[in-house]
DNA sequence: CACTAGATGCTCT
DNA sequence: GAGCATCTAGTGA
């Protein structure tokens, strides 16, 4: 699959795309060493339609990634510590992305535990901060092309080994909450306990 | 297991 | 200055 079909892809509606992104794998090489996560929860974040977005008032130094073409890294600094990671998705010039909130390692686990302390490995990149935080991502790479940069690449399954998909409302948002844009692979461990 | 409180600092109004 | 697209440790059961 050539990088300009994979664009082509991501660059619809970031509702469509969310549940597809689980099973797909994104990799980080950074200096301390390279980590690759299996996407296993996301959620969808649109533009001036919704509300929950942070793109949702117009264009800003931090979200205009979103406002571009689909494909790139949008990260942002949460609650003042957390790096949290989204691929832009749409066409560009509207805004939108997909929040990567969970994923399991699959490889790189002793680069991810060095960052993360001592965890249970399924508990390595569960939640968007943490995943964040194993994958080594920091505001720096916010606006890579994570299908055509040396250090990130953003990659569909192998063999398309059919996987569950559940869906229902988003966390950790006032806004918007009876959108059902939050999606995860059904039972993983690596998705939060309370919400398999 | 369920729930809560507090840390923490950037972003935009 | 208000408001977070969060996380961990703590409590109580």
């Amino acid at each position: 699959v050539t990088p300009d079909k994979v664009r082509g892809l991501l660059s619809r509606a970031s509702w469509e795309v969310a549940p597809e992104l689980i099973g797909w794998t994104l990799t980080h090489e950074a200096a301390d060493g390279p980590v690759t996560v299996e996407i296993t929860e996301t959620e969808a974040y649109a533009g001036p339609l919704d509300p929950a977005s942070h793109a949702y008032r117009g264009p800003t130094p931090r979200n205009r990634v979103m406002f571009g073409p689909a494909g790139y890294l949008y990260v942002y600094l949460s609650y003042g510590m957390h790096w949290c990671a989204n691929i832009t998705t749409g066409p560009d010039g509207e805004a939108s992305a997909v929040l990567l909130r969970a994923g399991a390692v699959v490889a790189g686990a002793s680069v991810a535990m060095e960052r993360r302390g001592n965890v249970r490995e399924t508990a390595l990149a569960r939640g968007p901060g943490n995943l964040g935080r194993a994958l080594g991502l920091t505001g720096a790479l916010s606006g890579s092309d994570v299908l055509r940069s040396p250090s990130l690449r953003l990659q569909p399954p192998g063999t398309a080994g059919q996987v569950q998909v559940a869906s229902g409302p988003r966390i950790g948002i006032t806004k918007a909450t009876e959108l059902p844009w939050r999606f995860w692979r059904q039972g993983d461990p690596t998705v939060s306990a309370t919400r398999r």
